[in-house]
DNA sequence: CAAAATTTGAAACATTATAACATTAGCAGG
DNA sequence: CCTGCTAATGTTATAATGTTTCAAATTTTG
């Protein structure tokens, strides 16, 4: 039986989104940042919905909350948020996504699965040598890579065999 | 001194126009697609632009024309030349290019310059081949790749050398 | 030619993102 | 405590990107 990463497997939300929260915290305290109230539910709904949301449906959740919130705001607190490395945004679903490894320095790679939504953040250092190597070969200085792979992930795979 | 690949280099746009049109002619009528005026037209300026256009901006040229286009029109015309593989969408940028592979089974990535915008399409096996097994290492099954490289062409580094 | 399928026209609408400016909250120095 | 400064948020409007829907025209097929 493989073994396969966190997000494919089931595990307690809870627990994943409090110490997302917790490492949020300790990270903009060393980087003197100040996780206010609206970012910090803003990346515990992120953590929550344990998929890509949308900056509207952010908007949505923060508007169950009774907060009146308009576009603006969720657009700054995703701005703060992906500025010290707390979240993605993912290019191809106009979505956010939290970062599975914030505080080390990396470059978010996505496997995304069309069908069940989920995402799961790779960090595999050689892929990015060879990303970066590529462009190098053409002369070209990188410097903001996009790598969103979209397929299907191991659970539903196994789904979509009895079809 | 290197030799840089052709979108780096001055080269003969007018030409480079006239091959991509008569390539797609030829691959349409290999696929029994029909090429028509307007999906020719929209080909056309993307690839006289030569650098990736907006679906707005490209409903503005058809304006020019005196084509009274309305944005399905162009969202149309693109989405027949993506389906033929003759032009790539740039997910990072919400923007279309020519293909420079047209016909040729392949994996679109994207060298963008930030300075000038340029794109190159860059067809390296080796580079997906490492995408595709780093997914299937986790027991993912890929089915799209986005890889969009944004940095400094080879041109706009020298340029901002002198800074 | 007539029926069927594909393509285009046109209007309305939906979604995603930003601009501009007013207001409020947090904080440092007097 | 008050003052003035900066960062953060509220508010309104608007821009930019993309889709749905249905009707009309064109092309293909039989
Ligand atoms: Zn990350
Ligand atoms: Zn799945
Ligand atoms: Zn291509
Ligand atoms: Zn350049």
């Amino acid at each position: 039986m493989p073994e396969h990463p966190l997000p494919y497997r089931p595990h307690n939300h809870d627990a994943c989104v409090s110490q997302a929260l917790a490492d949020a915290q300790a990270i903009c305290r060393k980087q003197n940042a100040r996780l206010t109230p609206i970012r910090e539910r803003v990346l515990e709904l992120i953590w929550q919905a344990h998929k890509p949301l949308g900056a509207y449906e952010l908007l949505a959740r923060l508007g169950e909350d009774g907060q009146n919130a308009a576009p603006p705001t969720v657009y700054r607190a995703l701005d703060f948020l992906q500025q010290h490395g707390l979240v993605h945004r993912i290019a191809s679903l106009n979505a956010f996504i939290g970062c599975a490894h914030a505080g080390e320095y990396h470059r978010g790679s996505f496997l995304i699965c069309r069908d069940c939504g989920t995402v799961l953040e790779l960090a595999c250092p050689e892929l990015n040598n060879a990303i970066e190597s590529a462009a190098r070969h053409q002369s070209f200085q990188p410097e903001e890579v996009t790598l969103e792979i979209a397929g299907l992930c191991p659970g539903c795979q196994q789904a979509n065999h009895h079809d």
